[in-house]
DNA sequence: AAGTGGTCTAGACCACGTC
DNA sequence: ACGTGGTCTAGACCACTTT
């Protein structure tokens, strides 16, 4: 390519034409492809150039790159994506309604095996918070969490009627890894607290953050009926 | 810092030392931090190494950076996260189950309003196709896909009965943004095809897929009761 | 107008993992 | 062992945006 696809940064225009390449199946998934000097000869710039290239798309999981084996195009490369994780307090107020936060009852006390199993760690006494986020004065999501204190000891001074722990730790704790869970589930006891009938069907969405190979929180979520979680699937490559 | 943290790479060096002093809140959310030159020389490195660093935080969410404006910590530095796609197939597969996969119906008819309107596009002929994964031989994912031939012609030429839509598409339409929702419903019509009784707890899966502007497909999931959908998080930095 | 980040270069050395 | 990607440098020019 002779310089054809010029832009503002080459190395995005070397990233396109790789791309190019590769959705034009001249580069099969699975194949090496040239090395980045050959690629810096071809596209008439300099490595680092090319390097930058490949390494944005490496990120994106389009191509595979280990050292002496080369470059490659990814096998399966069909599935990353990226999302805002769900903020409440900016989902109601993005609707156009009004946030509202109850704290419904806070414990010290001991998890349940389960809980405890999920946090990774022999059960010992945590700090329980049952809590409501409302939208408009109505119960809007019911929240079970477990806060372990001796990770966080500053919560023991933070009020917790006034601020969402969430909300707390998100401005104290950030940075922190987690894992994910959503299911469907009947509402059961959570049907008095949000307000509906025990058979609704409710989304049941279960975190863990984890800091420094330690469990901060474990919190169960319980959406209100009808409620969606929405995310934007970011595409490796726009196009 | 006087090279202290020096590692592999010096560029992760200073990035992890950018990241202590936000922590220790040294710098403060909001706040401008010394630009490149500065940095350069406090870490005495090149600048491009110190831009390197940083432009990983700004990618991750951690610093906000403008031309001119400077860099600074980020405000509301909570959100982004990054999982996998569930992919059904490996999903079973990875559970210790056998895949299997079943088309049910396939037709080409004109799609509700609703299903026109989340892709965008006046009501128009569309492929429609109704299909069943299933794992060990027992449903799993019951499928309600709408695509579009003009976008896909080829997909006319594929048989649908010995391979999914989505495996197809992922291999031959890759690279794809697109938006999803996730809820809860009672199992009603889908209550047939999954075998569960009518007033069962589903996830429901809606996911929309466009390429190049256009809607691919638009594909509504019903996962069988108890299903869960993980996704692991991942945080701006390890750490 | 001027300062800041964005990018490119040409060359170099290094680390890793395959051959 | 040696080829490949990973990184660093010192300098340069450019683009954007705020002053």
């Amino acid at each position: 390519m002779t310089g054809l696809l010029a832009r503002r940064g080459s190395w995005q225009a070397i990233r396109d034409e790789v791309m190019r390449r590769i959705r034009s199946r001249e580069w099969l998934p699975g194949a090496i492809i040239p090395n980045e000097v050959e690629l810096a000869l071809d596209f008439g710039c300099a490595r680092a150039t090319v390097n930058r290239a490949l390494r944005d798309l490496a990120a994106a999981g389009v191509l595979e790159r280990r050292r002496r084996a080369g470059t490659r195009v990814a096998v399966a490369m069909a599935g990353r994506a990226g999302f805002d994780i769900p903020v409440i307090h900016r989902d109601v107020e993005a609707a156009g309604q009004r946030y509202g936060y109850r704290l419904i009852a806070s414990r010290i006390e001991l998890p349940p095996a389960e809980v405890a199993g999920r946090m990774g760690l022999v059960p010992r006494e945590l700090l329980h918070l049952l809590a409501l986020h409302c939208a408009d004065g109505r119960p809007h999501v019911y929240e079970d969490r477990w806060i372990d204190p001796q990770v966080v000891p500053q919560i023991r001074e933070v009020d917790l009627a006034r601020i969402s722990a969430n909300e707390w730790l998100v401005q104290h704790m950030p940075f922190s890894a987690g894992d994910m869970g959503i299911s469907a589930v009947v509402a059961g006891e959570a049907a008095g607290r949000l307000d509906v009938a025990a058979a609704e069907p409710l989304l049941l969405l279960e975190r863990s953050t984890w800091s420094d190979g330690r469990a901060i929180t474990f919190v169960r979520q319980y959406f209100a009926p009808g409620h969606r979680i929405e995310m934007r699937l970011a595409a490796p490559l726009a196009g």
